[in-house]
DNA sequence: CATTGTGTGTCAGGATGCTGACATGAGTCA
DNA sequence: TGACTCATGTCAGCATCCTGACACACAATG
């Protein structure tokens, strides 16, 4: 019963499962979002403001699980396309807030349609409970892995 | 009725959820494995041959998503350091099956422990019939966006 | 036998993201 | 006030992975 342990058949994996099911879903987006001349980071960008206005480079960046440095460079490609709008001058510490334009706006509605779509797609073999269910439990996983060990990504606790 | 779909709030998405385990989940095996000297990328190419020895580069390209290029960068490392080894020549084809060493082997067994833990930590909060629901649900969804839609990933369907 | 198609390995170039480092602005506290 | 801590933005260098392209090996087909 001292048996060592180790991974499993990888067919039924929930880690090799996560990163399958995690690649696909960022496939299916890429595909419908290249169409749209965006990029799944800066649709991510896009989707965060949408939510949560006024947000700074380092905030987008742990929202969207890449380093400040990263970021920057999808602001600046999303800034130089008028999509969003950065003070030219801090107004507080050194944040610049970032902000959707009216087309960044625009692009939104119609990316996050299209992700909407796909998410659908996604979830259609599952019941509203299995839906929600799967929610809590992805949480659960997440909360167990984060609330102590390792970091989650990014930069913001190395 | 025709109202615009879009994605709705990102704490309970599916597909936010799924990047943000994904995501704590490689951050933490990454913690586990630096340690061992093994990058995630190359515990998964020592464990894809723990399970099915002989496979040939593009073979371990699929399995752990990746295009072959990147995979035969991956090799090469593992090569130097002697976990795994190739045919000079190929048998067959050009294809030349890659197989663990015995030193490859005792580094599979060491990490593939480690990982379990991980894994295990990961699935603490949940029941055991939680977690074959897990596996069934991302099986679904997995399927749901590759049966028809977009590739997986890596370079196999482009 | 020649042709076509598919799968494989590999090279070159480039895009993307990261680590390390530094300077700036704001808050805290002796 | 001055020292300290913390978060932010940014620069430089590097690592990783990708796209595009090509040559080879085999199977199928005429």
């Amino acid at each position: 019963m001292s048996q060592v342990e180790k991974v499993g058949d990888l067919a039924v994996s929930v880690g090799y499962l996560l990163k399958q099911t995690a690649t696909a879903l960022h496939a299916s987006m890429d595909a419908v979002l290249r169409p749209q001349g965006l990029t799944v980071s800066q649709y991510s960008v896009l989707e965060l403001l949408g939510h949560e206005p006024e947000q700074s480079n380092a905030d987008l960046a742990r929202g969207a699980f890449v380093t400040r440095q990263s970021m920057n460079e999808v602001l600046r490609g999303l800034q130089d396309r008028g999509l969003v709008a950065r003070a030219d001058v801090a107004e507080h510490g050194r944040a610049r807030p970032t902000r959707l334009t009216p087309a960044g706006s625009e692009a939104l509605a119609g990316a996050s349609a299209a992700v909407a779509r796909v998410e659908k797609r996604m979830l259609s073999p599952l019941s509203t409970a299995e839906h929600t269910a799967l929610v809590a439990r992805l949480i659960a996983c997440r909360d167990a892995l984060t609330d102590d060990g390792a970091p989650t990504g990014g930069d913001a606790a190395r």
